[in-house]
DNA sequence: AAAGAATGTGAGCAATAGTTCATAATTTCT
DNA sequence: AGAAATTATGAACTATTGCTCACATTCTTT
């Protein structure tokens, strides 16, 4: 990690244009296959090249090359925040087997999409300072679970939420990894681990 | 990442005084305590210096970095297999279930060890060239798990013990990033799912 | 004690890669 | 059309850092 002077704190400009707009999104997007195919270290010069733009232009928009990452993981984070509010709206009147069903399928679906990208993203996002703005989406996901859990009687629905969510993750990570494409098989699997879990006595 | 003009190979020296092999451990233990400290952008000459070596010294019998973070790594791996050969070892006679206990407990408090750490290696090790050396042990510790689990009728047992070392550590880590200290309250959860996940039908 | 082997040292090389800035091109505003 | 604002460019600066090597020190052997 060569130079870093003068350290900007905030980025440069707002892209006010729709021209601007564009720059933008063709750096994050370039900017997420390259961190999918080479890792974190991949240089800023790359991913403007990859994006079609002057390492200028990129430099316009996002103060640090850590700027990037931060702002592909807070996306991701959003992303699933929504699915997951989505997920959470239709559980209303359901079995607790139901809702936890359909949460499942929110956030093992959302995995498996694009699973390389999930675990690059989740990657960098350990070795990055916290952001407000991840933080604040987090803090709402674990809650929103844990609701579900809460109205349907579970106990300790924050830990068990914190639980859910791991598990799903880990699980789904380590099949993925291991060659399944069937998201069908792996939460078969899960809803009995966590029928187990749920299981009261 | 810079200068790597040669790219050496193959360590350079094997160290035959103890005042050597002394060298080789001040190292590893410096660069395990940055690692988890200040992540894998550490420097060489910061890992010598905690050594109290000088940064020749350390060149000696690491060629790369990297080399020094694979070695950490491989440790990791071959003190988790001895755990688990040694419970496997146990299970003899025992039911599925305290067969089950007896792994995740070796499991489980080796994940309480020295969680910082062993979050940090296991965070190196995804952005590591797969040496033959860890594979090896890796390659070991499933089918050590499997069969304990096929010798006691599970079915599928691969795809089982992928399943429970994958949620097994993500429980661990999410509970000790949350505060825990407790390992029984975890490995009480974590006996939950597990009984749902074998429960058949 | 002397030779030879093993180990230790650290100033400095070489290359990388994050970031800047003076300037040019384009768009929007009046 | 002209002015002003926004956006784009990319050569170059420079701090950083992995790593080497010529030499000094310590240990082992005979």
């Amino acid at each position: 990690m060569p130079a870093a002077r003068h350290a900007r704190m905030i980025p440069r400009k707002q892209p006010r244009q729709a021209r601007a707009q564009a720059t933008c999104e063709a750096v994050l997007e370039a900017a997420a296959q390259l961190l999918e195919a080479e890792g974190a270290t991949t240089t800023t010069n790359r991913i403007a090249a990859r994006a079609g733009v002057s390492i200028g232009s990129l430099y316009q928009y996002f103060p640090t090359k850590e700027a990037i990452w931060s702002e592909l993981v807070r996306r991701m984070h959003a992303q699933m925040l929504a699915d997951l509010e989505d997920a959470a709206a239709r559980t209303r009147g359901l079995s607790l087997e139901d809702a936890i069903r359909a949460l499942l399928e929110a956030s093992v679906r959302y995995h498996f999409d694009r699973p390389g990208r999930m675990r690059a993203l989740e990657h960098v996002e350990h070795s990055l300072p916290p952001t407000e703005a991840i933080s604040a989406i987090k803090a709402g996901t674990l809650p929103l679970v844990a609701g579900v859990l809460a109205r349907h009687g579970v106990a300790d629905p924050l830990t068990a939420a914190r639980d859910l969510s791991a598990v799903t993750g880990a699980l789904v990570d380590a099949a993925v990894m291991a060659g399944e494409v069937e998201p069908e098989a792996v939460l078969t699997r899960l809803n009995r681990m966590i029928r187990g879990y749920l299981a009261t006595g």
